[in-house]
DNA sequence: ATACAGGCTCGCC
DNA sequence: GGCGAGCCTGTA
């Protein structure tokens, strides 16, 4: 098939598509296949430039955020050296322009999971609900609407392993699918307002909230606190602090990152989890952990078998 | 094999 | 209004 090629500057395809904000494009032949809004598309890097299919510049530009100023973005960063490392480490990398639905339907599904089963869980999903798209020979599903999801089962969700997140994601995907939750309109609501909207949805609390804010809402304030981001801010900003309540650290990233605290954000999740060893989460984590969920049913189930 | 994941929600105090 | 426990399942 023959390719368009259009100017990418200050643009890494890899690292973006690696960065744990979307969750559904595959690796095909040198590049990527994916699918933006309801149209299949092929994307390669090559230098400054991308390789996509025909007829899909526009789109392409617009879902990759190629208009960001990111060297305005990465300049007015403060400049500790945690801030540096992770601007050095991130350079290319974007924030995208996710669909809606898609975004806050995916992030509903990552809670406690690892980026691999998250893609496993779209997957699923798409695979079982999606409409099915060709690209260059391979079958490409579509993320489903609200509705598709709407009409099944909590059965036929949990199919998918998704876990206790199926009772979620399909109370959900009801208000976003009658109309009751109409995610378009909210595109004009200011930040706080947006917050409160998404936080009423099932299987909705800050840290998704404002990864949907983030990724498909375009607030480039919006900074999600998960366990990563929670460790990287306490090792480098608070690193005797005894109690830190997730208020004051809350209120500190919106001071301290500002106007673009999301990329902020990524830059450093990004970092963290490319360069953390494995073995140095465990020994690191919260005391918490230790305790509660899964650990202490591993124990009860593992005391039932004997 | 077994610990533990990029949370949310409830019940408890 | 802060804290801990329960929830499902696959992966490392």
């Amino acid at each position: 098939m023959k390719l368009t090629m259009i100017a990418a500057p200050e643009f890494d395809l890899t690292k973006t598509l690696d960065s744990g904000q979307v969750f559904h494009w595959e690796p095909l032949d040198a590049g990527y296949a994916g699918i933006i809004g309801e149209r299949a598309v092929y994307v390669q890097q090559r230098g400054d430039s991308l390789l996509i299919t025909p007829g899909m510049e526009a789109a392409v530009r617009r879902y990759f955020a190629l208009d960001h100023p990111l060297r305005e973005i990465c300049g007015a960063f403060p400049t500790d050296s945690a801030m540096c490392a992770a601007r050095d480490f991130c350079r290319g990398l974007r924030i995208i322009r996710q669909p809606e639905w898609e975004c806050l339907a995916s992030f509903i599904t990552s809670s406690m999971k690892q980026v691999a089963h998250i893609r496993q869980m779209s997957r699923a999903l798409r695979a079982r609900f999606g409409e099915v798209r060709k690209l260059k020979g391979v079958q490409l599903f579509a993320f489903p609407i609200a509705r598709r999801l709407a009409d099944a089962t909590e059965q036929e969700l949990r199919m998918c392993a998704l876990g206790y997140r199926a009772r979620n994601l399909l109370a959900t995907a009801r208000r976003v699918a009658s109309g009751e939750a109409d995610m378009r309109s909210w595109r004009t609501l200011p930040d706080a307002e947006l917050r409160a909207r998404l936080c009423e949805l099932p299987g909705v609390g800050a840290k998704v909230a404002n990864c949907v804010m983030l990724f498909a809402y375009e607030r480039l304030r919006a900074f999600p606190i998960d366990v990563w981001i929670e460790r990287v801010l306490k090792e480098k900003y608070f690193p005797r602090a005894r109690k830190l309540t997730a208020e004051r650290l809350r209120r500190f990233c919106e001071e301290y990152f500002g106007e673009h605290g999301g990329y902020a954000q990524q830059y450093l999740f990004h970092h963290a989890r490319k360069t953390t060893p494995r073995r140095r989460l465990t020994v690191k984590r919260p005391s918490r952990r230790k305790l509660s969920g899964g650990a202490a049913r591993d124990t009860i189930r593992r005391a039932a078998v004997k």
